[in-house]
DNA sequence: CGCAGTATTGATCGAGATCAAGCGAGGTGG
DNA sequence: CCACCTCGCTTGATCTCGATCAATACTGCG
């Protein structure tokens, strides 16, 4: 980490656009703010362990920042944080402790929230209670969304559903680029690295062109049928 | 179903002690409460399924209550639900559908709250935003630790961390009593329950006995080592 | 008593993890 | 400029876990 710096006005405004902020009338949202700083991280670096005592929750402004539990030699990622996501914000509400490891993915900048003051904060804006609620809802769904993804689907059909949401399609024809490397793709997944390879490979029959980030999909509907 | 009840008293003072209540005063609880009433389910029941208009959510006073997402032969459990949890507190803030299926287990009587007077009370109640979000905190973090276990833990360990959670030990031994049946404790576990039943006669080197319903550890210590 | 749903046990199969080796692109230094 | 190294990705071989199918025992209930 290096330093801790008064949000820029564009950093301001990207948090406005954030979940957390949504439904908050101005005040509410420059009072929230007022509680955070930004702060930037470089690849690799952790951020907090699992059990650490907690002091602050964060919301992604660039980069990608990923979850994870478990030490040394068996973890297991709970989930990747792209720009405009928060995490640790349950923080605010119970739990004095983090519940994961949270380390970013090349270099990274993030809005941090001291929670103490968050906490002091919604005795007498409550409503940042709700948009505390409305970010962990999502949250949740989402979490729930994978952990049946994982218990029902196979490799084939995970990387096809991730394919099928983040790519921008042009009639049957499709593409995206990852937007970081398939190690963190395959983490996110619940993969080895080695899997998301070869579901890639499987996958090539169905359409899909692989070359380093860049990904074409010949035929969006013939993938939905996987 | 079988018809809409008042809350009784005695059920009123049990959702006083549920997390979805906690930290509200005497009158945001009563307000709170104002829009529950009881109903109760029958075996099998389904309360509602997903992607379903969603008019109420539901806090349980007796009883299972399994979530599930996906549809005829293949379907994967999200979550099984004890007295005193909520599901579908998600709703409040974000979303009118529901996202995931909802069956009763055994005979189950729940409060069911309306989702439309809810969501007017946070403009006069705001603090019940935060205890909604309370709640959602608990279930996100749950879920989490759910899919790191499932992605890092063989069955036998998933199985060892269930029975050392749940127990009342005495010493170095232990036991309970599995409050459901093994079907579902399996489903919970994201196993079938085949392997449910193999990782118990596993965990019989480990000094699990198990006979029926009641399950005794005659070693809290070695079944920690699993 | 007999039936239906539930639990166990055995046999087989497949998905994905793991281990190990080869490949290709970007970076460094001679 | 090219040899060399490193790191990420791919590919192949093998192994383990748990799903699935099938047959049998067990339990509770009308």
């Amino acid at each position: 980490m290096s330093g801790a710096f008064k949000l820029s006005s564009a950093q301001q405004a990207m948090l406005g656009g954030a979940l957390i902020t949504s439904n908050l009338d101005r005040h509410e949202r420059d009072a929230l703010l007022s509680c955070a700083v930004a702060v930037r991280y470089g690849p690799q670096d952790v951020l907090f362990r699992e059990h650490e005592k907690a002091h602050y929750f964060y919301c992604v402004l660039s980069g990608y920042v990923r979850l994870y539990r478990g030490s040394e030699e068996r973890e297991a990622d709970v989930s990747i944080c792209e720009p405009g996501d928060s995490f640790g914000e349950c923080l605010v509400l119970a739990g004095d402790a983090y519940n994961y490891s949270a380390q970013a993915m090349e270099h990274v900048i993030l809005a941090r929230f001291n929670l103490a003051e968050v906490k002091a904060l919604l005795a007498q804006h409550p409503r940042i209670g709700s948009a505390i609620a409305r970010s962990l809802s999502r949250h949740l769904l989402s979490t729930m969304e994978c952990l049946a993804r994982d218990r029902m689907q196979t490799s084939q059909q995970r990387v096809a559903h991730y394919l099928l949401t983040h790519c921008t399609s042009e009639g049957a024809r499709a593409s995206l680029r990852l937007p970081f490397q398939k190690r963190l793709l395959a983490r996110k997944l619940g993969l080895a690295p080695e899997a998301l390879s070869r579901a890639f490979s499987a996958l090539r029959t169905s359409g899909v062109r692989v070359s380093g980030r860049a990904i074409a999909i010949e035929d969006v509907n013939a993938l939905r049928q996987v």
